[in-house]
RNA sequence: GCCCCCGUAGCUCAGGGGAUAGAGCACAGGAUUCCUAAUCCUGGUGUCGCAGGUUCGAAUCCUGCCGGGGGCACCA
């Protein structure tokens, strides 16, 4: 609708500039918004108060030379200016009305947005190292990502989804090494754990699946000959695990992309190569250095150290190289607060490439804090001691896990109340969306036991949707649109969980005033259709947000 | 010391140049012969961390400061 808006007040300012009252080609970037107050209209603009240093006219006298265009315009029913200059516009009801039919008679028409113009987006989240179980702070990765690729695929783009899998290197060497450990340990052996080897139960689960699948095979076997053997079914293990998760916390990815593949077709290599080639790489102390302060960073990036071993900068430069090759127009990474000493680094490397850095989009999710009863959980991973995502989605479930997420800035610390995920009442925001599609479908439901069915929305008189709550309820239907465009521009999904919230407001409390099913069968019909349309609209939501949308409670 | 994020109602958080700053929770009271009371209605609170600046207009942008969190390896 705003969309709409736009267009109508551009050709106003074209027929006002036909007249010769301003210049055609001014540059001007004016907005419609919609008013706090409803006295101030349905939208309004700041376009005259804009242009008024431009045109050195008072925006009062500016916006008047619209006025008389925008009246003719059949969308609006009233034109007003108001305050310093704003040009206050009413929609007419019909238009209002109209959205019901609308939505009901196509859904998909009625959402789809545009803005995406079918580019490619890679959206990479998640990545977590497969060295343990994921912990809660990978949920809300989780949930962020999956939910901004739903979203950003609303709105028009062509998304896919990939998990990073960091399955080479020093960490592989530890987690191999104590899987060994547990291995010889349940055959009696005594064994010491050193310090920067993981120390988690899980690990010694992997080492009974070792006992099962090898018997004593590699009892006696050095680490050094059988290291490979035991990392392999580590990370075979803990991936499933992860899979395993994520699935159940409603994420699936395109694909899973390893590390190891990377060095495995000589990508690393011919990556440094080609840096080296445009000299951003140089010598020193042995080790080799790309020059990232060239490009922003604060400082050179080993990417081959003196011992002649890569560090994970090369692969990661390797990596994006390879995504852009791969022909996306953006790139999203979602990583964790405590990476963004990254951002510079790789933004540099993008960027000596010969790539333009701003199809990388780096989003930081910040840190989540779990309460209970009021008080910090204490959470470390290197003690062992952390809640995982599996035992967060046994606990709240994960639609209220996936709803609390999504309802903060991805920017934004995060306290999470266990408390208040755990109660199924209304304290807990998940239900009372939840609530309102239940309602909607319990509504339509019954109406067709009575007999009453909407065969054709176009012979639905429209004209009897007159209440104000109507009215509400319609205009926050038509906004829609809107607000999936706006999450997937600025890449924040957490907007539909707020505007869901609102929706289902609206329904309740028209729900507590008026009834739906009545004995006046055209009235009926027409609040059937607006039934229909919050239940499309609000399914349509959480289903963007990766939570159910349940026909009964 | 440097870098990033945050600071808005008692609590958790939206709003991120526009008109009188919002929601949920908490607290108190009320609503059910009728489509789900996991609901609704009524009641009040704000130095938008502080100080400057830009602007017709700042919670919003810029600078500095204060407070909280995180990060600053030839670790991953």
């Amino acid at each position: 609708m705003k969309k709409e808006i736009f267009n109508t007040i551009k050709k106003a300012f074209l027929k006002v500039a036909e007249k010769g009252l301003c210049p055609k080609n001014l540059d001007i970037n004016f907005q419609v918004s919609i008013p706090k107050q409803k006295e101030h209209g349905d939208f309004a603009t700041n376009l005259a108060l804009v242009l008024a240093p431009k045109l050195k006219k008072s925006p009062r006298e500016i916006a008047s030379l619209f006025v008389p265009f925008l009246e003719k315009e059949p969308l609006f029913s009233k034109i007003e200016i108001a305050g310093p200059g704003f040009i206050n516009m009413f929609i007419d009801t019909k238009i209002w009305q109209n959205v019901s039919k609308d939505i009901v008679l196509d859904p998909e028409k009625f959402y789809k947005g545009d803005i995406g113009k079918g580019q490619k987006v890679l959206v990479e989240f998640v990545s977590a190292n497969p060295t343990g179980p994921l912990h809660i702070g990978h949920g809300r990765g989780a949930a962020l990502g999956d939910s901004l690729a739903r979203v950003l695929k609303a709105a028009g783009f062509d998304v896919e989804t990939e998990y990073y899998i960091n399955d080479v290197g020093n960490q592989m060497k530890n987690l191999g090494g104590s899987v060994y450990l547990r291995y010889k340990e349940l055959f009696g052996e005594k064994i010491e754990l050193p310090k920067d080897y993981y120390q988690g139960e899980y690990i010694k689960d992997i080492a009974k699946i070792a006992k099962d699948r090898w018997g004593d095979k590699y009892l006696n076997s050095s680490l050094d000959n059988c290291l490979q053997e035991f990392i392999n079914i580590a990370v075979e293990e803990i991936l499933s695990g992860i899979k395993k998760d994520l699935e159940d916390f409603g994420v699936k990815f395109n694909t899973w992309f390893s590390e190891k593949i990377l060095h495995e077709t000589g990508l690393v290599k011919e990556t440094l190569e080609e840096l080296q080639k445009k000299g951003e790489i140089y010598e020193k102390d042995g080790a080799l250095w790309f020059c990232s302060s060239k490009y922003g960073d604060e400082k050179d990036r080993v990417v081959k150290k003196a011992d002649g071993s890569l560090t994970y900068f090369a692969s990661d430069i390797a990596y994006h190289r390879h995504k852009i090759d791969r022909g996306y127009d953006l790139l999203v990474d979602i990583w964790g607060a405590d990476h963004h000493g990254y951002v510079a680094r790789v933004k540099a490397a993008v960027k000596s490439l010969g790539y333009d850095p701003k199809k990388l989009n780096v989003l930081l999710v910040q840190l989540v804090n779990l309460l209970e009863q009021g008080k910090l959980k204490a959470m470390s991973t290197r003690a062992g001691q952390f809640v995982t995502l599996r035992e967060l989605i046994d606990d709240v479930g994960k639609d209220a896990a996936r709803f609390i997420f999504l309802t903060r800035r991805h920017d934004s610390h995060l306290d999470f109340d266990l408390d208040i995920a755990r109660k199924k009442s209304q304290e807990n925001p998940v239900y009372y969306v939840q609530y309102a599609h239940a309602r909607m479908c319990s509504v339509i439901k019954m109406a067709q036991e009575k007999g009453i069915t909407i065969e054709d929305p176009n012979n639905v008189d429209i004209t009897k949707l007159s209440q104000v709550e109507e009215i509400e309820i319609l205009k926050h239907l038509s906004s829609f649109p809107d607000v999936i465009e706006e999450s997937a521009k600025n890449l924040e999904p957490h907007h539909i969980s707020y505007y869901l919230t609102d929706l289902a407001g609206l329904l309740h409390t028209y729900y507590a005033k008026h009834r739906f099913i009545s004995d006046d069968i055209e009235l009926t019909k027409a609040r059937l259709l607006i039934a229909m349309a919050i239940k499309i609209t609000i399914a349509k939501g959480l289903e963007l947000l990766g939570v159910n949308a349940p026909e009964k409670m």
